[in-house]
DNA sequence: CAAAATACGTAACATACGATACAGCGCTCC
DNA sequence: GGAGCGCTGTATCGTATGTTACGTATTTTG
């Protein structure tokens, strides 16, 4: 049974031309509001003509636009009424599994914080933003991505950061350029990499202080650690999830960046001024 | 400081004279949808004339009646975004501002699955699992680590994915390889990157089927694409944040797996006796 | 109690909005 | 490769909508 106008919409976009497919997301997208609007400002924000939109409601099953807005408006009021149910699309309880996957992850971003002291990340986001260093960072088998998308921030605001990827020989050559000064932010969750692990040790004997991101069993790294990170992975799927460490690496990442800004350092002004 | 309309009213309602306050009262009463119906229908629920309603919006400082209709829909965003946090002070320097950067994330999250329908994911999952054809996946400046962790964990449970790395020219190439039955996943969130542009629409000529990761203000490529995933990024930092469009990923890599197990494909047999 | 001022509604007006006809284009299917 | 169909945008039209002018009613004040 259909709804709302949403699931009513999600039900036929498959049926519709592409325009019109234009229409039904950019109004998902920002649902209710843009169909609130006048058709002109509707039109353009889908990036389409007017006459698309009145032909997008009209294969909706409404007779005209106001008609239309009226189904939405009346849609708002009962959401607006019992705030409770807020809810724009009805999981379905069997084959779904979208709304357990969802739930897992934001309760495992919950204890992953809880876990997390403030001043814990306080001191990593000293350690990276006073930078005299360099800053290096690499990861397992699925959690380079986060390696990856770590460095190509930090990168940006301060010089001398460096992703190792490629294979186990390359980055091992690059030990030579660690020192003490520097630091080496590993990501590394079940099954652990022996390969990490062996590079993690050589790293943590020439004096290199390593942030380690693992899951809550603790990677074999965290011995050789300064700062270690703990995040939940456990989900309803047949992976395990690093959502919860994604975040973390995007709130040190914003740390950083806010801390760099505080000292007024001047690549971040140059930065500025080439935008 | 007033920062609602409804403050507003409730301010200055006394200062009204009847028949205005009238509208007031029933505008208060159905806050804001009558608001955002036309001046007709409003005065009829009021009880009062047409001028009386325009006369009381200009009472409220604002120039028209379509000025007025046009601050309560932004009200309306604004509330219907995340009901918590959206007024934050991104100025607390250092590592203090973690809370509120989990919490937007946490919102985002919410928000993203809210916009996301049961049969959009399932449909995406269908076509993902359902592989005759082969599987690309980019992503822009800093969403390419997305594309990677997608491309890592499906490329296990099934043959044919490919991630598109290194220069444009590099994946440009790869086109030819690129029909109908394929399926093209890319991320792109602001600023959208041009060549990704391009480069989706080349691959829409050719039939390609394409899956966007984006924003929700959609990036241009959503003009091309068969399916459309709209995240939340906004978050207190520097950045935007890439963490809900993250764990729909990993959602989608979960129910794929869940699809290929449940199709009792061979390759998935086969893996866990390698295991 | 009278006179003035304010408030309100009726009716005419102009504009902006939604609706429609039509032509160009690309796509699919013979 | 050609014919047909379907989709989309441009331009035009009618109308519903917001707006304003004006006259009447109501309240206020001396």
């Amino acid at each position: 049974m259909i709804s709302s106008i949403a699931e009513l919409i999600s039900d036929r976009i498959g049926t519709m031309p592409a325009g019109e497919r234009r229409a039904a997301q950019t109004l998902i997208a920002n649902y209710p509001l843009i169909g609130l609007k006048t058709v002109a400002e509707f039109s353009a924000a889908a990036g389409v003509s007017s006459p698309t939109i009145l032909r997008f409601v009209a294969r909706l099953g409404f007779q005209n636009y106001p008609e239309f807005q009226s189904a939405l408006q009346d849609e708002l009021a009962a959401q607006l009424q019992s705030p409770a149910s807020r809810t724009l699309n009805p999981s379905s309880p069997g084959g779904g599994a979208v709304s357990p996957m969802l739930e897992a992850t934001l309760d495992n971003m919950r204890e992953t914080f809880r876990h997390l002291s403030d001043k814990q990340l306080a001191d990593i986001v000293a350690k990276l933003a006073d930078r005299r260093g360099k800053t290096f960072l690499i990861g397992g088998r699925f959690t380079d991505p986060l390696a990856r998308y770590m460095a190509a921030h930090l990168a940006i605001i301060q010089p001398n950061v460096f992703h190792l990827a490629g294979q186990e020989s390359i980055w091992r050559d690059r030990l030579i350029d660690m020192g003490k000064r520097d630091v080496l932010i590993i990501f590394d969750i079940r099954r652990y990499q022996d390969s990490l692990v062996r590079f993690a040790e050589t790293a943590h004997q020439r004096g290199v202080q390593i942030v380690l991101f693992t899951d809550q069993w603790l990677s074999p790294i965290a011995r050789f650690a300064r700062h270690v990170i703990a995040g939940r992975t456990a989900v309803p799927s047949a992976w395990d999830s690093s959502a919860a460490l994604f975040v973390v690496a995007e709130t040190l990442i914003g740390a950083v960046t806010r801390q760099l800004e505080a000292d007024g350092a001047k690549r971040i002004r140059e930065l500025e001024s080439l935008r």
